[in-house]
DNA sequence: TGTACATCAGTGAACGCGCGTTCACTGATGTAC
DNA sequence: TGTACATCAGTGAACGCGCGTTCACTGATGTAC
C-alpha cells in the first residue's frame, strides 16, 4: 500500500487541513486523532507515519490556519489605501459570518484559551500568527510613527481576536451583534488618530 | 456518614469554588471529576450528591468566579470619579499578575474559547458576567450619552479579555508585556472622549 | 532498461489509561411520635 | 425530651467508552545493480 511521494505529501497537507478544521469547530482534546483521520478519508493507524504526535500535528495545524487567515486578509485589502482597508478588514473579520464559522475562520479566536495552555511549538505558531496579523494592521496606521503603529496594532489586533471569541459565547444575539459592531466603530476611532 | 445540612452547604461550596480554580488553571475538559473531588478533599464518587452532571459544575464555577471578579473590581473602585476608577479598572484587570494567575483571574480570559462551545446554562453564566464586567466599564464612562457607553463598554471590555488571553499565548515577554500596556494606552484614550 | 529487494504509507487490532457516571454500602443527621 | 426510623453525604469499586499510541502486516513505490 505504499503511496508516491507526491501522494504521500498531499495526503500530509490534507490530514493538516482537516485538523485545523476540526479543532477549531470542536476543541482541540475534544477532536480525536481517530475521528479527525476517519475526516481526512483515512484509518487512525496511519497517523504516526506523518506525525510524531498530536501536539505536533497541533502546532502545525496552527501555523496553517493563521497563515491562510492573514494570506486571506492581506489579498483582501492588496493596493487599498489606508482609509478603505482598515475598514475592509473589520468588516471581514468582525463579520457575523466568522463568527458563525469557527471552522474556517481565525484560529486564535477559535482556540485561544486552550492555546495559552499549549506546548512552546503550538504557542509560537500563535504568536507568529498574531504578530502577522497585528503587522497587517500596523502597515496601514499611517499617521502614528511606525513604532507607535506596531503598538497599536497588538491592542487593536486583540480586541478583534476578543470580540470573535466573545461574540460566540453571548446567548443573546442582539448583544452579540452589537459586540460586533461596537468593536469596529471603536477601532475605527482608535485607527484614524 | 450523614452531613449536617450547613456541613453539606460548605462542601457544596467548596466543590465550586475549587472547579473554578482547577477549570481555569487547567481547562473544562482537562480538568476531571476525580483529581477535582480530591482537590476539594472528598472521593469522587460523593460528586452527584451535590451536582446532576459535570456540566452543571461547570455552569455554575462560572457564575460564581464571575460574579467575585466583578464584585473584586467593583470594590476596587468604590467611590473613585471615573477618572481616577478608568485607570484603576485597567491596572487591575490589565496587569501581569492577572496574566500569570490564570487560576484566580477572569473566566471569560482563561477560559474563552471553550465557554463558546458550552452548552446554554455555561454560556448564559458566561453572558452575565460579560455583560456586569461592561456594565461596570460604562458606569465610568460618563463623558457619553448612556446608551452610547453601553455599546462602547461591550468593545472595551471584549478588549480587555482578549488582551488577557493573548498576552498569556505570546511565547515572546516583552511582546507580551506590550500589548497589556499598549491595550491599556488604547482604552484610556477611547474612554476619555 | 529490467530485475530483485528494501522501504514505507496505510490498515486494523490491541495497549493501558483516565474519563463521566452509577451503585451498594456505611453511619451520622434529621424527623415523627 | 427520648426513642425508632428514614434520609442522605460520602466512600470506593465498577461500568462502558474513547483517548493517544504501538504494532504486525500488506503491497505498491523507490532504489541498486
Amino acid at each position: 500500500m505504499r503511496k508516491s511521494k507526491a501522494d504521500t505529501a498531499r495526503t500530509r497537507e490534507r490530514i493538516v487541513e482537516t485538523a485545523s478544521r476540526q479543532f477549531r469547530r470542536h476543541g482541540i482534546s475534544e477532536a480525536g486523532l481517530s475521528s479527525l483521520m476517519a475526516a481526512a478519508g483515512l484509518t487512525h493507524g496511519g497517523f504516526y507515519r506523518h506525525f510524531a504526535s498530536k501536539d505536533q500535528l497541533v502546532a502545525e495545524a496552527c501555523h496553517t490556519a493563521l497563515l491562510s487567515l492573514t494570506d486571506g486578509l492581506d489579498a483582501h485589502i492588496a493596493g487599498k489605501s489606508p482609509n478603505h482597508a482598515v475598514p475592509l478588514l473589520l468588516e471581514k473579520y468582525l463579520s457575523r459570518m466568522h463568527r458563525d464559522q469557527p471552522a474556517t475562520g481565525c484560529v486564535l479566536a477559535a482556540l485561544g484559551s486552550e492555546l495559552a495552555r499549549s506546548d512552546a511549538a503550538t504557542r509560537d505558531a500563535a504568536t507568529d500568527g498574531f504578530l502577522r496579523l497585528a503587522g497587517l494592521i500596523a502597515r496601514q496606521l499611517k499617521t502614528l510613527p511606525p513604532d507607535e503603529a506596531q503598538d497599536r496594532s497588538l491592542a487593536i489586533a486583540a480586541a478583534m481576536v476578543g470580540a470573535i471569541t466573545l461574540s460566540r459565547i453571548i446567548t443573546d444575539a442582539p448583544t452579540s451583534n452589537a459586540l460586533l459592531r461596537s468593536t469596529k466603530n471603536y477601532i475605527l476611532k482608535a485607527a484614524r488618530k
